[in-house]
DNA sequence: TCGTCTATGTGCCGAACGTCACAGCGCACG
DNA sequence: CGTGCGCTGTGACGTTCGGCACATAGACGA
């Protein structure tokens, strides 16, 4: 994959930044910088200062909560042109409460605190746009956390594969190969599960015909059936 | 309680709307409407639009998915002073993900899109603590995502009893005195668990003298010995 | 005051799922 | 070109928890 002369033209593509001028590009241009990553290599952790966004220019990051000793949970991946650590940005002085850690060699470009707020600052539209942006994770959380509580594992798992499908997916002649490291314990982090019975729900799938896996890899084969998969025991709670 | 003598006073109250000046709030007071409703009826439900920002004057209402075939799950609750609904202000043709219902007799102040988003638009100072707000939001998603996954449901029960105590609680020589309308069923719906395993929870937490309750009512006693709880199985996960 | 409705308390059962243990197996790295 | 590490696959087991059934008891209206 070649990467675009100017990564800063990244920017474009952030839902977030969706919307700038080449003048506000070039306006950001000094405050930024470049970093590499190593597979396995932390970007972050908890507790560590939250003073910079990143934006992936190549590879792939995963945040959540990955303790030494046990169980891991991921909250949200970035892929190329995504951006990550926004959520400490706005609070003063806010500390990471999650961890961002490569899943492959990574590239990030690193914008500090300040010189994006100033620019921010006089920049009403953008603003709402983070705003929507923001409004819409929320939303997403909110329905995952429905997932969690309504569905069982085979169900969060579905769903997880269809929303990949979907957001990360690429269609081919074969079916829609998504585009990330999937590694079932990956997979089991995103859908709070373990990665056993995250193994038994996709080798089901795997022999309906609903996928293929590989090593790290899933390709999406029936869509449809897989949603359909989506509601099957109806949890009382409450 | 009396109310205030201008209810846009308490707009000031609201976290997102902190720091509004007098002549700010008067500039609203035309796009302002007040509406009452009765325990149990909607403010509004899934698919409806979602035009209008919700500030609570009286009464509580609750956020969430209440299904009448079984379960319900509760993404938030808004007292005197908070406000709700405001997720779907900034999506242009935004419909409601969730159902609002008051939980006691509630009056609302409401504001329609149109007239907030154009008072926003030139105040990117409130822009930006609105950004922080949802931020938090979002972190807020995520640790209860954390705690759905690695604390069993007694641990959630007190995890959340310990965080109502911290932001809803009024201390009394007696203890601290969660200001709600705490049924075990919405206490279900906030820890995602079923109405009689919270039942269970909360009789164990009550025999240690951790919490006394009521009907519709929980006083934190021990909030100490109560967060202790928090860490009892160690959930691999993946 | 009485009756009904809603909230709370509790025992029991079965299914779901986390946990452990271990067996292939391929990739990456030396 | 091996070889060890990490990913995948699978069985067995015990716990947790949802679901049901039902008892009790305040609350509220007629």
């Amino acid at each position: 994959m070649i990467l675009p002369v100017d990564p800063l033209q990244l920017l474009l593509q952030a839902p977030i930044f969706e919307g700038l001028s080449v003048e506000d590009i070039e306006a950001l241009r000094p405050a930024v910088r470049t970093r590499r990553y190593e597979r396995g290599s932390y970007v972050f952790r908890e507790g560590d200062p939250g003073s910079h966004l990143y934006l992936v220019l190549r590879g792939q990051v995963q945040i959540g909560r990955f303790g030494e000793g046990g169980g891991e949970l991921v909250f949200a991946m970035a892929g190329p042109g995504e951006v990550f650590g926004e959520l400490s940005l706005f609070v003063p002085d806010g500390e990471r409460t999650a961890d961002a850690q490569a899943l492959e060699p990574t590239e990030c470009m690193v914008i500090g605190r300040a010189p994006l707020l100033r620019f921010l600052a006089t920049r009403p539209t953008l603003l709402i746009r983070i705003i929507a942006v923001l409004s819409a994770y929320v939303r997403r959380k909110d329905a995952s956390m429905a997932e969690a509580v309504f569905l069982d594992v085979p169900g969060r798992v579905a769903s997880k594969l269809v929303e990949l499908a979907d957001t990360r997916g690429r269609p081919t002649p074969d079916g829609i190969v998504i585009d990330l490291p999937l590694r079932q314990r990956t997979l089991a982090g995103m859908v709070g599960a373990s990665r056993e019975n995250v193994n038994r729900a996709l080798r089901s799938f795997a022999n309906l015909g609903y996928i293929r896996q590989g090593r790290g890899s899933v390709v999406v084969l029936d869509r449809a059936r897989l949603s359909t998969r989506g509601s099957p025991h109806t949890t009382r709670i409450s």
